[in-house]
DNA sequence: TTGTATGCGTTATCAC
DNA sequence: GTGATAACGCATACAA
């Protein structure tokens, strides 16, 4: 086993103190370059790799930052995960991934694994926008910053989010400026401040741009796929057939496309669909989505970007960061571009 | 900050010992139920999590695994993340995620991160067939196991896989029992075992059911999916278009489904398209491909268990693992089984 | 049943 | 420049 090797083996090994041995590893100047080499020659020969344990022990912090999320087999998350992990090493922190889902038990217990963990900082992926646990983590813990959702429980806690009301009303807008005046949209759980925001902006695009209301328009119970599926398909074969979905997410949009092309629809040409997220899924040509970008790569980059400052800053000092991105609207080619007015 | 309360902290406040904490902490027997009381509710009190890092430098391990992937936004990664997140829960162990390129100097450097982490074992789900360092941490270093991918370089490294080339062989069978005499090939890069093995298999089958050979219908050049697009147009195209095209992925489905769509061609009437994986959209009804599946589920949860139990056993004395898993054909909608010979 | 003392592998503060 | 030595926060052998 590798791991009884200590620093204190190759300070045996080089002939000199383990302090010494500390130092080098530590490129601390006050060293001569002769034992330098000394030193270096003795760890190659025997094998050392320096604790990270009982590192963050002596100097009582990680260099990691904890990322919680739902699920990460979805690829939303996953692909935050990349970027995170990448951005992470920029700044020279590691980065330990928790699964949680997002009820308040759940998320103080990834919040308390990542504790014991002694991260410097956690990033949440994953939380309901009535959550009142935050509030105290945000208070008495480690930093804490919320990831494209947020807690409106906790309103003096950092966040990092698109502006997605703003990009629910572009949709909307988009879609009637194509001629349709009669939009489906499915909500996913307004649980989330995400759809909560998104659901605010369609109504109010859809009552700007005096579009067609009815209730059996908007599914917004829950995200279950094969209601969803079953939605869709009703709503088709209903008199009230609407000419364009707006999915709250790409998964959904993708469903909705799936069970459109199962009645023999055609997409865009008889019905236009348009998701949000834009999930890497949803560029390749053979989905080819319109979608509003939830611009995912900056949220990411901004909130470890955020986290790392927020760590090193004086604990006691530091105020209250919201960073709201603008969304944007990716037009491919499930809406159809031929009808538009402009 | 939290990080200031220690179990000594925990322990004046109780009026006990700092070891009586301890014990507590580590549900020993021998401690009475009162003052068991008293330090639960001294811990409560003053908010107290212990702490893994130094819990871990005094026993001499982490509890906790490693997953080397090679980028944890491409979904077969991130699905097997999740399942081994899920699973290394129920033994208790929690895992940390390092990405890592395949190739050797990479995979070295995330080896030392993860052992500078000191975690108790590692799973390697990224490696090439002819990594050469794999054997030496074999040797010297913690538990490894390969997943999905192996080195034929270390021929005495565990590994649990499904029967790749086996796969492939169904796969062709299955194709030509459809009436395709005609069949291509794409390829992963062969410096994965896997896309070794797919390859051979492919070949094999190919022999074994007389289809026409010719070189323009395999692409084993790389995974650059540009090239595989142009490749299916060009092919498609030709006076040598083939009736089914087969690939070593579900990716590399999708693209030359794109290709195939935009050639006006339908799929699976004009042409049939396989896929191996089985990735968790392959499954959504808007693609619906044929595929030969990797029985994630069961490689990751072989994986983690094996592992699992090399940590545990002497480390001397352990053998040699290999766990061969047989592939699974899973029939959807992408080819035609209106032509079945059966 | 509980307390004392020691060690885990580092870093950091002193002296020399 | 370098070497003792005391933390860091926990587990544990040994005493009591």
């Amino acid at each position: 086993m590798n791991h009884k090797i200590s620093a204190y083996d190759v300070a045996k090994l080089a002939n000199v103190s383990q302090s010494t041995v500390s130092r080098v590893l530590n490129d601390h100047r006050n060293v001569k370059q002769e034992t330098r080499d000394k030193v270096h020659k003795a760890i190659k020969e025997i094998g050392f790799t320096p604790s990270d344990i009982a590192r963050s022990l002596a100097i009582n912090k990680t260099n990691t930052i904890g990322l919680i999320v739902e699920d990460i087999s979805n690829s939303f998350y996953a692909e935050t995960a990349h970027i995170i992990l990448k951005e992470a090493q920029k700044y020279n922190y590691e980065v330990i991934i928790a699964e949680s889902e997002a009820d308040e038990e759940s998320f103080s217990q990834a919040i308390l694994t990542l504790n014991s963990k002694r991260v410097d900082g956690i990033i949440v992926a994953s939380i309901r926008m009535d959550n009142k646990k935050l509030k105290e983590h945000h208070k008495n813990g480690v930093p804490i910053i919320c990831y494209n959702r947020r807690s409106y429980s906790a309103p003096n806690s950092h966040y990092v989010e698109v502006d997605n009301q703003q990009g629910a009303i572009e949709g909307v807008n988009y879609l009637a400026n194509l001629k349709h005046s009669k939009i489906a949209y499915v909500s996913g759980p307004i649980v989330y401040s995400t759809f909560y925001e998104r659901l605010e902006g369609f109504e109010k695009a859809r009552k700007i741009n005096g579009l067609k209301y009815s209730q059996s328009l908007i599914l917004k119970e829950n995200l279950d796929m094969d209601q969803v599926y079953r939605f869709t398909l009703d709503l088709l074969n209903s008199e009230n057939s609407p000419t364009a979905f707006f999915a709250s997410t790409d998964q959904i949009a993708l469903v909705i496309m799936d069970a459109i092309a199962k009645c023999g629809r055609n997409i865009p040409d008889d019905i236009s669909v348009m998701g949000f997220d834009d999930i890497t899924i949803s560029s390749n040509n053979y989905i080819n989505l319109t979608t509003i970008s939830q611009r995912k790569e900056e949220m990411a980059t901004a909130a470890i970007k955020e986290l790392v400052k927020i760590i090193k800053e004086d604990q006691k000092s530091y105020y209250h960061r919201a960073i709201v991105l603008k969304p944007l609207l990716i037009e491919r080619s499930t809406t159809d571009i031929s009808k538009s007015l402009t």
